[in-house]
DNA sequence: AGGATATGACTGACCAGTCAGTATAGTCAG
DNA sequence: CTGACTATACTGACTGGTCAGTCATATCCT
């Protein structure tokens, strides 16, 4: 692509406050949640992601570890407290279970069709196997709590006498996959013109809650 | 410089070689499979998969033109051939619509469950953004293909007066979500103690009837 | 001065793809 | 039947390129 000539014309826009030390781990783990999304873990090359991030491949390693720290951070660092804001959200909320169904369907949904939470997915997905230790922190932290917790949920909904009896956490999967493989076929075959993935969120929040309440 | 045409087709009628030719594709094939799906594209060495498939890696190139073309012929070899013979039960089948569902969603479901049939899937979607051609080829041979005839079928279960009225497409695609989804899960973060397979598909299966019938 | 931040240049391992050569079996002239 | 020839199937050893990770050196900021 760009081949950098050696020296001359160096940086003309002198930044006055080189401690930007502190954006740095953010700068290069965006860069790295880009390419790995693109190209998935093997193929992103490190020197790639250090000249999206602006940085010199060396200077990744001043603050991180290896290139699998890199993409353990993008979980700890992206994923994780986006689960946590959901939980906050749904243990405070008070209406209706079905409510806060359409309301998750459609933010989330949305989120994992159109923005790369969806190809983050998928790469986590594609790599699992292959980082194990990886693969247990994110089903402890990701689906296990958000499952459990849409569960919580549903079964308030059951008890309520809104939703018929069933299996809470199976329900709360059954929520989910959907939206999740929406999220993971935007990102990776998607879009096409078999399906229109708003549609199919609508659908499946309106179809899942009628099939649901009694 | 490679003036290994190896067709010059002239059978002798008669040849009764033991020659076990016949069998390598299937072999080198099988392991390429195997091991694509353990580690993916990338990260599964040609080596390997000669050493699984008992030959020497000089031996795959007898066959195969590259290793992406592997990746071609698992598709064409084994995902495809599946597709067909869906469609051929989907058309000659005459009863109501919602028991094929049924019947679809359980051997299917499971199928992907529970067999490499969902690590194919997990490594197409995982592999497509860098692999256009191949995407271009899966996308066409076997969603759309898919989808459509499964429309089909709603479609006339709608008209028969047996579903709600509502866009056969994308009712297609949800019906068929979870089970993808359930299947990339169960050969990537999966099995795990949250989630029952066979229970999600169960209830996938009424739920989704359940919602769309009158 | 000296710690913190950054980098160009390098290395060592790895791996897809190639090629010259071996092995085995079929063909056929004598 | 035999030995020379040929076609087919296969492989060990190599190459050229790639890339994660390292390190000696340089620059900046108290």
């Amino acid at each position: 692509m760009d081949l950098k000539i050696v020296a001359s014309e160096d940086k003309p826009p002198k930044t006055s406050t080189l401690k930007r030390n502190n954006e740095r781990p953010r700068q290069i783990l965006n860069a790295a949640i880009e390419l790995f999304c693109e190209l998935g873990f093997e193929a992103a090359r490190l020197e790639d992601i250090a000249d999206r991030a602006g940085v010199s491949k060396a200077t990744i390693y001043l603050y991180f570890e290896s290139k699998e720290d890199l993409f353990f951070a993008l979980i700890r660092e992206n994923v994780v407290p986006m689960v946590d804001e959901t939980i906050s959200q749904m243990e405070s909320f008070e209406g209706p279970a079905s409510d806060f169904l359409r309301f998750k369907a459609h933010t989330l949904g949305h989120t994992l069709a159109y923005t790369n939470q969806g190809a983050i997915l998928k790469l986590v997905v594609a790599e699992s196997r292959r980082f194990p230790e990886i693969a247990d922190y994110f089903r402890t932290e990701v689906p296990e709590r958000g499952i459990e917790n849409l569960a919580k949920l549903i079964q308030r909904g059951i008890d309520d006498g809104e939703f018929r009896p069933c299996d809470a956490k199976t329900a709360a999967a059954l929520f989910m996959f959907p939206l999740l493989m929406n999220g993971i076929w935007m990102n990776s075959l998607g879009p096409d013109t078999v399906i229109d993935p708003g549609l199919l969120i609508e659908m499946h929040c309106e179809n899942f809650i009628r099939g649901l309440t009694l």
